[in-house]
RNA sequence: GGCGCCGUAGCUCAAUUGGUUAGAGUACUGGACUGUCGAUCCAGUGGUUGCGGGUUCGAGUCCCGUCGGCGUCGCCA
């Protein structure tokens, strides 16, 4: 071993002792007769003295040449720091260790980013220069706190009996879902792999094979465009359990999310987490994964927009759409009349046409430039129904249903933020259930799955599947932290009949499932249990319980927005000997 | 694919309505200094203002295009 400590290691009582530290210049202090150097590795800093007595006039002049990033050995003496030296800021600043002699493993250019510095670099540069951006304190303690999370997510389900299995990474293509990744065959020319969007089909077959407690750490794949929480490869805690129900999933992740929120943030969860269906969900907050740490709950309006003359209002209640409202509290303190504007166009974004408003006066009257356009006793009804008080902003979207949702979702996370209604390091916990089976594809004019086409109904739905496949309802759970999905499972079909039933459903038909998915629909039929699962994104836990802004933060090796690579610069061409080996031609017109 | 923000010294940023030789901090180089911890003090080096075109007497600043980073809509079972 070339070192006896680490750098975050030495206290008051190792003084005395000779010890040997290895680690990089963080920072040096030159004083012309000695120098100081705080000597970094991950486990924290130490300053290391370059002084006479102790280090020779040899040592001190080989010291003047250190720099930052420099890799050093130095063997030397841990004393206690001179009265009123030591260091608060330091766990190790009680101490100092004096060098006697001292090694330079190796030298560094000069670092384009500073991993001591506090400004935070560009970027761009510090997805570059990665090695030197995962110096910084800050990211060390992110995949620290990455390591926990997995760790603790291992060791308990190793308790609970749970077998860790790995699933294949080159797979098939599947129709539904997301864009695949592939990667073609050289064995089978024109014949592609594609890899995971998760192992659905594989913890499946793990059930039906009888491993009725499977988990794992899987990396998963999805070519589609990038977002702050959305990397195209992602770490999924993936697990799936036989003879079980959907409370006896949640209930297993209940007892998780208990664990990790009290080892990290000592919170004291009480269970079962909060329980609320995506019905309830959608009505009150107008999405599937609400931010229940503050109010601002939407209202529907619709019934009295119907009898305003204020056509906006009433043409939409009266055709089919929804009137909706949020009340901000002490609304028209934060908002001025330009601050409106800029949510009218805030909201523009997800496809309102407008931003109705009213502000509640001292005396309790609404107000508003199209205040004109309604009867007074309607805007009372109004009043009465948004709880409105003086002081009180109210916003209302008139139109579909949909795009009620969508916009008032937004304004509502945007404005919970802005008004300060919650304490950003808080966190919430609970479960969105009975997430509808089908959505309606306008474009494809067919049903797609909500969640995936393995998703079992509710049994009390079970005869929705063939009236109304909009109403059926599916065993499905999301566990949502702070208003982001962390995570989402269901029970599964495990009869082959109703798996073709909703295959049909979906216009996959006969033919496309038994070359897509016949292996599984053949293995319903020798025995599959009852079964069920669910998977968390790790880099979004990492994110939550870490307060990271963006995804790429919570991950060591990232991807840019347009999925690349800057440090390794992938993706990249690969010569023509490995495309015709592959069968391939590249088309560079259209 | 659409919309928006950003790109100036190694790094973080500034530069008035378009106006002289593009500045500061830091880093770097040299010097001073025996207790600093964002050390301090003195001096110095460092610029194709991402790239290409245009408007103008004059462009870091305005316009068009392009490249790159970020955010977002669509997309993401």
């Amino acid at each position: 071993m070339l070192r006896t400590h680490t750098c975050g290691e030495l206290r008051a009582e190792q003084v005395g002792q000779s010890v040997t530290l290895c680690g990089w210049v963080d920072t040096y202090r030159d004083h012309g007769g000695g120098l100081f150097v705080d000597l970094r590795d991950r486990y924290g800093l130490t300053q290391v003295v370059f002084n006479p007595p102790d280090s020779s006039a040899e040592v001190i002049e080989a010291s003047k040449s250190l720099r930052s990033e420099y890799v050093l050995a130095v063997e030397g003496n841990v004393a206690e720091r001179p009265t009123g030296m030591a260091n608060p800021k330091l766990a190790t600043g009680a101490i100092e260790v004096r060098v006697t002699r001292f090694r330079l493993l190796n030298k560094s250019l000069t670092p384009p980013i500073s991993p001591s510095s506090l400004e935070l670099p560009g970027e761009d540069l510090r997805l570059k220069y990665r090695y030197l951006d995962l110096r910084r304190r800050e990211m060390q303690q992110t995949l620290m706190l990455r390591d926990r999370l997995i760790k603790q997510m291992r060791d308990y389900f190793a308790e609970h009996d749970f077998l860790d299995v790995e699933t294949p990474v080159l797979g098939r293509s599947t129709p539904e879902g997301a864009r695949d990744y592939l990667v073609p065959s050289r064995v089978h020319p024109g014949s592609f792999y594609a890899l995971p969007q998760s192992p659905q089909l594989y913890k499946q077959i793990l059930m039906i094979a009888g491993y009725d407690r499977y988990v794992q750490v899987a990396r998963c794949f999805r070519d589609e465009d990038l977002r702050a929480d959305r990397q195209p490869e992602f770490t999924q805690l993936d697990l799936e359990m036989s003879f079980v129900d959907a409370d006896d999933i949640m209930n297993l992740l209940d007892g998780l999310v208990v664990r990790l929120a009290k080892q990290e943030r000592d919170i004291d969860l009480s269970v079962p987490l909060p329980r609320m269906t995506y019905a309830e969900a959608m009505d009150r907050f107008g999405h599937d994964a609400p931010d229940l740490r503050f109010g601002l709950e939407l209202v529907d309006c619709t019934d009295l927009a119907a009898e305003a003359e204020f056509r906006v209002f009433s043409s939409v209640a009266n055709s089919g759409g929804k009137v909706r409202c949020i009340n901000a509290k002490n609304g028209t303190k934060h908002y001025s009349r330009r601050g409106i504007d800029a949510l009218t166009k805030f909201v523009g974004d997800y496809g309102a046409k407008g931003l109705a408003w009213f502000r509640v006066e001292e005396d309790g009257k609404l107000n508003s430039t199209i205040a004109k356009n309604f009867t007074a006793e309607l805007l009372a009804k109004f009043a009465q129904r948004m709880e409105a008080e003086p002081g009180d902003l109210l916003l209302f979207v008139a139109d579909r249903w949909e795009v009620t949702c969508k916009a008032l979702h937004a304004l509502r996370t945007k404005m919970g933020r802005e008004m300060k209604l919650y304490d950003p390091q808080s966190m919430h916990f609970s479960w969105v259930t009975e997430f509808p089976m089908f959505e309606y594809d306008d474009e494809a004019e067919r049903w797609t799955a909500m969640h995936h086409p393995f998703t079992a109904p509710l049994e009390e739905d079970l005869p929705l599947l063939d009236q109304q496949p909009g109403k059926c309802r599916a065993q499905a759970y999301d566990l949502v932290i702070n208003g982001s999905e962390a995570g989402g499972g269901t029970i599964r079909i495990h009869d082959a009949g109703t798996q073709q039933k909703v295959f049909g459903l979906l216009g996959i038909d006969e033919q496309t499932a038994r070359s897509q998915f016949g292996f599984l629909l053949e293995a319903l039929q020798y025995g599959a249990p009852p079964h069920g699962g669910i998977a968390l994104g790790i880099d979004r836990l990492v994110m939550l319980f870490g307060q990271l802004e963006n995804i790429r933060d919570a991950i060591a090796f990232p991807k840019t927005q347009r999925a690349a690579d800057l440090m390794t610069e992938a993706p990249g061409e690969v010569d023509l000997q490995q495309l015709r080996e592959l069968g391939l031609r590249i088309r560079l017109d259209d």
